[in-house]
DNA sequence: GCATACATACCAACTAGTCGGTACTGTTCG
DNA sequence: CGAACAGTACCGACTAGTTGGTATGTATGC
């Protein structure tokens, strides 16, 4: 792992994570990035064949950073699995604190702008909201079997759950600028799953 | 209300309706609307100062017109509150199909891209979320007086909650490009209102 | 000497916004 | 009545600045 002194592309890259956030990828220009990592144009176009590209990488190192902030994360260490779902919901709450831009998810901000129109970026966000849903289907999995639950309604549908209400309350921190309004959408998340295995044999239906 | 021809002006608004749910509001460009309005750029800034400006009454527009489809929704008609609140969780479900542009919010879209940089349109896209959610509130907490319930949560939390899922669920639909996975996360969250007001005394209590 | 990693200068296309002008619709006044 | 006037809606060529991307040069390490 060559990590001397942070090179361009580490740079730019990192620059596309807190600008993107901020202003969102179309309104980010590749002059601002530029700027932000402290590179020139050139530097840029070696490392990306266009700024779209660049969009695929920052999704693709979006995963790799939040994908080791949450192996690394304390809710693993619930012996139940059911606490370490409930855990890791508080832990996305705790998360949650100051300016939007800080705590909001990337991939969730590109993906409205793109989806239309970039699909290489598209599938980019894609399989990294999706990829880390599927790090909490085996704990919701082995949930639901620890208490014999059989349900309408899947680990998988649940885990995708979990990532709307995340990517539904940062839209609305953004819309009221501050993060309690979050915070709040999180709770409810928790308290829906805490009853989703409180409720004996499941025995709310829906049409 | 003078309604003979659509007015440039009409046209402008459905066209940005239309535009920016489906390419953002940076990515939409002036000329972009004018063209899908079928009028030219002399018209456009006779009738909005700005693109920022058009942004905001596109916003509030868009408050309007939804505004009139959900009051005019059949979910209003049970007798029961919470059969209300139950019915428009199945009615926001059952406007999701086709094309995500087309069934996905505009002022979610527009306030992901715009609130560090534009407060004017954050804050007419917080004005349009918060204002319907609110249209639920007294539902809410007529239902909770009806069940005698007393919960740790409020009838503004749980509105607003109920608006971060369907935010939420539009972000996964544009992801995964279609609709079943935002249509899952809507059942989940009517099974969430199912349990609130089923378990006794409400006694799953949060951190 | 040769690939990699940058830097600088540059460009064609596009962008939001401007500006002088036209067409139409009433209103006023002789 | 009808001519003069006024206000609004709309047109489309234009501009100044910005955009993503390119062409070319250079420094460094193997």
């Amino acid at each position: 792992m060559p990590r001397s002194r942070p090179s361009a592309k580490e740079k730019l890259l990192d620059a596309a994570l807190a600008t993107i956030r901020a202003k969102g990828y179309s309104a980010t220009t590749v002059d601002d990035l530029c700027a932000a990592a402290g590179v020139t144009k050139g530097a840029f176009f070696h490392h990306f064949a266009s700024k779209e590209a660049l969009a695929v990488a920052a999704a693709d190192h979006w995963s790799e950073t939040t994908g080791a902030l949450f192996a690394g994360a304390p809710y693993h260490d619930h012996a139940d699995p059911l606490d370490r779902v409930l855990a890791y919901i508080d832990f996305r709450g705790s998360l949650m604190g100051g300016d939007p831009a800080a705590f909001t998810c990337l991939v969730g901000t590109m993906v409205q702008e793109t989806y239309g129109s970039f699909p290489a970026i598209r599938e980019a966000c894609a399989a990294s909201i999706f990829g880390h849903a599927a790090t909490l289907e085996a704990d919701i999995a082995e949930a639901m079997a620890d208490r014999g639950i059989e349900a309408d309604w899947t680990p998988q549908s649940l885990a995708a759950h979990t990532q709307a209400v995340l990517q539904g309350a940062f839209i609305l921190a953004k819309a009221k600028d501050g993060p309690q309004i979050a915070i709040e959408s999180v709770r409810h998340l928790k308290r829906y799953v805490t009853l989703l295995f409180e409720t004996p044999q499941s025995k709310a239906q829906t049409s």
